[in-house]
DNA sequence: TAGGCCATCTGGTCCT
DNA sequence: AGGACCAGATGGCCTA
């Protein structure tokens, strides 16, 4: 886990310095296991190793529904499920198992692929020649995103504001006044502007100079 | 070879 | 009862 040690200071960069710079991963699993980066919100991975062979790329659910996934470690122990493999005692019918089974495989494969579509919205070297970010570290470079984008928000509407109040006065603020030198506030907690159909959020006072609905008005 | 990452299976819990 | 969600266990693949 060096890379998340690395998030310390600076999570948001050491992630992309970690996954922006192109490195090879050579013969390895991306080329031939679908490291391919997000190619947008349709992407689909090609299946990771178990999981090409498995249950994720089949058609049909029903099939896997009966069967261990083929490559899954109940398949790799005979072809089927030993109930009684960990010492339990199977409290189902063996149809249930597998109908379960392949429901969580479903369930798997839904949350991987939210997570592909998020990979591919987070600003990350997206190349065939870039390594797929970890799961771990798409929820963390997310995470650091989101707070950055809306940090920079915040200070574009202290700047909009700060430009509005000047041209309405005629003067120059106090030097004491510093735009930037407040927290950052998230997106959208602000007051809804009155009549903007984006509902977007501008200081008591102002429109919003972001927001094309605010801008366009007459 | 160790460590990281992943997919899958499984049983438990909670909700509808 | 059935489905969703979760966490632990297991084993495979890849990289340093």
């Amino acid at each position: 886990m060096a890379e998340l040690k690395s998030l310390g200071s600076d999570p948001y960069l050491a992630l992309a310095q970690s996954y922006g710079q192109p490195f090879a991963y050579g013969s390895g699993r991306g080329a031939a296991e679908g490291y391919a980066g997000g190619a947008g919100g349709a992407f689909h991975p090609a299946p990771l190793g178990k999981a090409a062979e498995s249950s994720g790329e089949q058609s049909g659910d029903e099939e896997d529904a009966f069967e261990p996934a083929p490559g899954s470690p109940a398949f790799e122990r005979g072809g089927a499920l030993k109930p009684g493999a960990l010492g339990r005692k199977p409290k189902e019918p063996r149809s249930l198992r597998l109908s379960i089974n392949a429901r969580e495989r479903r369930r798997m494969h839904d949350l991987n692929d939210a997570l592909d579509g998020l990979r591919s919205v987070i600003p990350y070297a997206h190349s065939p020649s870039v390594r797929k970010l970890s799961k771990i570290a798409t929820l963390l470079l997310a995470k650091n995103y989101i707070l950055m984008q809306a940090q920079a928000l915040e200070e574009m509407r202290r700047l909009v504001a700060y430009l509005n109040q000047g041209q309405a006065l005629g003067a120059p603020l106090p030097a004491t006044l510093n735009p930037f030198g407040q927290s950052a506030v998230y997106p959208f907690s602000g007051t809804a502007l009155p009549g903007c159909p984006e509902k977007c959020t501008a200081f008591p006072g102002t429109t919003s100079a972001l927001c094309k609905h605010c801008t366009d008005k007459p």
